[in-house]
DNA sequence: TAGTGCAATGCAACTTAGTTGTAACTTAAT
DNA sequence: ATTAAGTTACAACTAAGTTGCATTGCACTA
């Protein structure tokens, strides 16, 4: 387990099981969002989807993971960093992740999606 | 049938049927968008959801129709208008559309959402 | 206005991402 | 090592949206 992982579990002061550092060290390693298909291909321990949703739900309400709907009706998550937007692409899927500055908005924004055609589809 | 949505079967060069004019109408009359069940609740005409997913995917491929989905793993309809943004508050699940001004994307952007605590909320 | 072809509809069965109940098992603290 | 509290696997479930197909209805022609 990586020391990165290590620090989330002491800061957030919950059990250190497999499932919990799989998951995690699949999404420290991803350079996009991964939905749950995508981190169960990456992750070496075998795990119930349960348990997967399970410790996904956990990990988000402790600010650990941040979580997006894209336009296939899964969910897709990242490490939390620093707030950015995602732009997802309804040709071929690819989601990437942008810097955007808005002018200012109502209310805390915790994650922003742009759907359209990216610049290589288009 | 309002003026308005007969404007959009003579552009379109579509059907006119009940189920056709019903949802637009409804579309029409909304000042926020709408999942099934809301237009469902609000139309006169009954239709079956395998009728109103089908001319929804219609209505979109068409442009006339602009769908996201929130985070209830429901979509939601709209008229398209111009480009705007729509706000979901994960607390109350209110969605109110806004105006952002952002820097330049990289591609077409058909569609954004931001997500987070609504001011009253808050 | 009656007839006709093709598109739209209703019904029912299906798909699938995510959820829930529960008994068995781990973790971590004593 | 013991033990309580939290975690896991399994299987059954939920519900939004989809699909196949027989029937119906729109709109065009004569």
């Amino acid at each position: 387990m990586s020391e990165q992982i290590k620090a989330i579990f002491d800061k957030h002061d919950i059990k250190i099981t497999n499932a919990r550092s799989s998951i995690l060290e699949v999404l420290k390693n991803a350079h996009t969002p991964l939905n749950y298909e995508q981190i169960k291909e990456k992750m070496e321990t075998m795990m119930d989807k349960a348990t997967f949703y399970r410790n996904i739900a956990k990990f988000e309400s402790l600010g650990i993971v941040h979580k997006f709907e894209s336009d296939d009706r899964k969910w897709y998550f990242e490490l939390s960093t620093s707030i950015h937007a995602h732009f997802i692409c309804e040709e071929c899927h690819q989601i990437k992740c942008i810097d955007v500055s808005m002018g200012e908005v109502e209310g805390d924004v915790k994650s922003i999606v742009l759907k359209g055609t990216c610049k290589a589809c288009k």
